[in-house]
DNA sequence: TGAAAAGTGGAAAAAAGTGGGAGGAGATGG
DNA sequence: CCATCTCCTCCCACTTTTTTCCACTTTTCA
């Protein structure tokens, strides 16, 4: 499981350093092979490549006659490229990949399990806020009242 | 159970002692391992290991076609840390926790059955006090009504 | 009041992050 | 089709941060 949040930051030529406490853990699960690709959110998402390659078995079988389906196949695929760790454990992002996601400098790379998200740090810290002062009551979905934290 | 409010101050590097009554239960649930995630009142929350991965099953298996639900679970796997205890019973609290909480120097740990609530002191005492002078008559949930004290 | 335990801070060593430069591949234009 | 230029990639070196370990201060309990 990949957990928590980190602050990067991207030189000039747009490469990014994975944080160490999760290099073992790519390097085990698929030799330094990272797939990215961008999210309906505005950000990018980064997998090990043996996980990327299932949802991509998930999205091709999409039914391609529905209209969203196809819109979703097209952006994911179309934006995932195989990056790999460079000797400092650095990945590069292409241009076209940190201008979908409006990043310049400052980044935050956030643990999601089987998956890292990657926002700019500004936009990270809005949307963030957004969803914790989002108000309600009673509006919540069931499973997630009943969730004693 | 973990009980009780405790004073603590995080020293220059954002580290903090855990108070001497917690650690042996602490080190005999989890071998002094400890995750540390984020609180929707800005309000960082502790739990041993085997604790918060109980939590985080749950989370996961939420329904992710829901937004608030994906809200939720992206904030709070997202900032999910694992820290050890040093060999002072310490925890290191990192930069992005600290900011997320406001967490200066004077903090408060606060018991909360199987998890801690850790607060910068004066935000605690605000809400704290707010809490308290909260003038709910009649708008109580009835489970709350009911409770006797 | 003294001894022991806990809390606190700091220094040194190690590791990670950051940036720059040289070499090479590919693109572009003559 | 070749020459040249640009952009990308790989590698090295330096700086900063992190981690670990130790020492001193403060508190607690006998």
């Amino acid at each position: 499981m990949f957990r928590g949040a980190t602050k990067v930051t991207l030189d000039a030529k747009g490469r990014l350093a994975i944080p160490t406490r999760y290099r073992d853990r790519i390097a085990a699960r698929s030799d330094g092979q990272l797939v990215i690709t961008v999210d309906r959110d505005a950000c990018l998402l980064i997998y090990p490549l043996p996980d990327w390659e299932e949802i991509e078995r998930k999205l091709v079988r999409l039914p391609s006659l529905q209209k969203r389906a196809r819109e979703m196949q097209r952006i994911m695929l179309g934006y995932a490229t195989e990056v790999d760790l460079d000797s400092h454990g650095r990945i590069l992002l292409s241009r076209e990949l940190r201008e979908f996601a409006g990043l310049e400098r400052s980044a935050v790379l956030i643990g999601q399990g089987h998956k890292f998200e990657l926002w700019d740090e500004e936009r990270w810290n809005e949307k963030r806020d957004a969803w914790l002062n989002a108000d309600d009551d009673g509006d919540l979905p069931p499973e997630l009242e009943s969730l004693s934290l």
